[in-house]
DNA sequence: TATAATTTTTAGGTTAACCTAAAATTATAT
DNA sequence: ATATAATTTTAGGTTAACCTAAAAATTATA
């Protein structure tokens, strides 16, 4: 079990345990990994070949692809060091939580398994990163979390606490900065809109606020 | 002046900073860097090609290399970085300072000047790693340091103080560590060997050690 | 100073990761 | 059910960074 794979190959089991957790769906499309990796998909056929060679990826021609358990197991640790150092960006260094997500990348590949331990006893062992995001352990096991629903779900009148945001989008993330929302946040959906799907929510502050389709999509909340 | 360089890029640069650093001589052969980098001189030919046509590099055929302005530049910027991130690794993480080498070497090549700014202000911005090499500033400027000897240049009866270790080499550092040398380190000579360049030395709590030649050849100090 | 030794460069090849275009397969729609 | 559309794979090409072996240039030596 000693891998040592490139940044390429480690993107790529990270991009399908992503898609995995996003779409719910076991198979991934070719298609689907090379628009989140902004290749083409003939590169991901190349490469899953490749990995599939490796035992990293479980595929049949034209069927789509599956992470084996060894690549799994790569793919979150990969995953837990992009979450631990945004903690750090954002604990230590006092980084914004838009602007983390890109260093993390590079940060993610550093190849060191005493420097990710070391680095997650130094934040004191962190459960969720700046986006709440759960950071798994260095055995793969990930931290319990509260039952999890997306803002939609929330019904009219209901109360919700913001537990995690499901996108890196820089300007999404500033654009919720600015409006006072964050993890944490308590907010209650005070009205809905069928017609195009937005909501009004009401902050703590009785500010009220009208999120769009595509921002409800991305916030994801606990009921409280 | 935007340049996007490879770690390859960057190596090559790094290491004919360094080696004109070494052998204080202001050409490098292509030779030295091959086995700096440990690899082929053929290769080393290629990149000196491509980075002298990006003006990094000055160079002309056989005649060995050195850097541009712009290429000086670029190399202590990556050395700013990498002993950065080794004062990262010692202070913060409390690695011992023969581990943090290897993982310096990845960290190094992370882009991101606000990263490295904001890393620097995190430690207080320190002027020397933890092997008692000066870090640059922002701008490539170096601390000021006391006149520095190698501890070979002691006389008989001399005291001085450790200030640097000019090697990576982890069981060098190791042996030191063992002996109870580190940077500030007071030692005095006691005696001169000529006959195998080796001498005594005795420590503040009067431990004699005798230092062979290659040990030598990498303790810089002051004297006292 | 001519010859030998060393150093450096060039020529030509390999590998990883990308690409475009064409072919193969699967899914969709009439 | 078959034609069309979409997806996926294959074929063949590019680039960066390495390699070996041979050629060229420089340096050392007899």
């Amino acid at each position: 079990m000693k891998y040592n794979l490139s940044q390429s190959e480690e993107n790529y089991l990270k991009s399908i345990y992503n898609l995995i957790d996003k779409t719910k769906s076991s198979l991934i499309n070719t298609n689907l990994i090379a628009d989140d990796l902004k290749t083409k998909a003939s590169s991901v056929s190349e490469m899953i070949k490749k990995l599939s060679e490796k035992e990293l990826i479980e595929y049949k021609k034209y069927k789509g692809s599956q992470l084996t358990e060894n690549g799994n197991a790569i793919a979150v640790q990969v995953i837990r060091k992009h979450r631990l150092w945004e903690t750090f960006l954002v604990e230590k260094l006092n980084f914004e939580w838009d602007e983390v997500h890109e260093i993390a990348e590079q940060l993610e590949h550093i190849k060191s398994i005493k420097l990710t331990n070391k680095l997650s006893e130094f934040l004191g062992h962190p459960k969720f990163d700046p986006h709440g995001d759960p950071i798994p352990n260095e055995k793969g096991i990930f931290p319990k979390q509260h039952f999890v629903i997306n803002l939609k779900q929330v019904k009219q009148g209901q109360f919700a606490e913001v537990v995690n945001i499901g996108s890196d989008n820089k300007n999404l993330l500033i654009f919720l900065t600015k409006n006072n929302i964050g993890i944490g946040t308590k907010i209650k959906c005070v009205d809905i809109y069928d017609f195009d799907d937005s909501i009004k929510i009401e902050l703590m502050d009785k500010r009220t606020l009208i999120l769009s389709k595509k921002v409800i999509k991305n916030i994801n909340v606990k009921l409280n």
